[in-house]
DNA sequence: GTCTATACGATGATAGAC
DNA sequence: GTCTATCATCGTATAGAC
């Protein structure tokens, strides 16, 4: 093999930049209206273009979601591996609340996409997604997580639909609330 | 006026029960597929009526959600009721909750379709359950609640979300997890 | 390779017959 | 009070222009 990277063509780098306007614009749309309620109708017409040429991009509109999700599912996951190289629950706790505390305020509507996602409930999450919270959950928790301290992590997995209620506060204000209130529901002392 | 109240047909008791069915039918989907995931031919074909026929009964399909949440807000105003008639933050609190995971025990599946909604993006959460969660929130802290309150507060109003996860778990054991966790998020010791 | 034109079955919704 | 018929729009699919 003579080069593992091929030079990408004047269309390739086209159509990559379609494909992220497709990408920008359905995380807004489905942020503002739900994952349903947003049609490929709206989303090519913003873009200028047709139902058919958004398909082309992306074979199911369950897939613009999955893409969407991508870089808030590996950004969670180094968190979670740098949290696996610390020592002693507490710490852990703290590196991912921490992390991803400043995450939700740099990303208010991603994560509210991220959450709102009835995909969550028929495409079935992510499998990506579903081994990382299963790992978080080892992770604070042990192997024998009792009812509470599971039905405590999946609320702060639920926390990012608090947000949209919360638009008013600074990212400051936002990220210190994040910060004690999850510090709180895991029981984490400060 | 002679009389307030009419006698009954025996067409109107018929009509009564078919939605009272529709209903029951629609609560019971919309929690396990989520609320745009269910179509009216779905819940026809289940009481094997048409599409048109369910159209009689309930002008639009959101007026379906809407009948299906009202028992449970209700409830809930009741339990506010009765929590401004007592003294004290933690006293008001305390009864809220209780009641509140009695009821999210009892009624599990009600509790899912009630927080899944994206009816509450769109259609817009009910005025009432509007009213009822800022007289909730006021109860609890005031009038000027900060940021993390109103975080810690919103967090309980989207545990529900949570049971899904937590269906292995007996009723006395959901109970204890929600009055804890309930307790601890809105920071009341115990 | 990237897009437009067109069409399919199913959806939420409406109008009118019985 | 329940039906049939019809509508625009939805996600999906294919054919073919460039």
């Amino acid at each position: 093999m003579a080069m593992a990277v091929k030079r990408k063509s004047t269309r390739a780098i086209q159509a990559d930049h379609t494909r992220q306007q497709i990408l920008d614009t359905a995380q807004r749309l489905f942020a503002e209206l739900g994952y349903d309620a947003t049609s490929l109708q709206m989303i090519a017409d913003e873009l200028g273009l047709t139902k058919a040429a958004v398909y082309y991009h992306f074979p199911a509109k369950s897939d613009i979601l999955h893409a969407a999700l991508q870089p808030g599912i590996q950004r969670i996951g180094r968190l979670l591996d740098e949290a696996a190289a610390l020592r002693g629950r507490r710490a852990r706790i703290k590196h991912v609340i921490n992390g991803l505390a400043e995450f939700l305020v740099e990303n208010r509507h991603y994560a509210v996409m991220a959450s709102t996602d009835p995909a969550a409930k028929r495409h079935r999450l992510d499998d990506e997604a579903i081994a990382a919270r299963d790992r978080a959950l080892t992770l604070f928790f042990g192997d024998n997580p009792t009812g509470a301290e599971r039905l405590a992590f999946n609320t702060v997995l639920w926390l990012p639909e608090s947000l949209p209620d919360l638009v008013d506060l600074t990212d400051d204000e936002l990220r210190q609330a994040l910060n004690t209130t999850m510090l709180r529901i895991l029981r984490v002392p400060t």
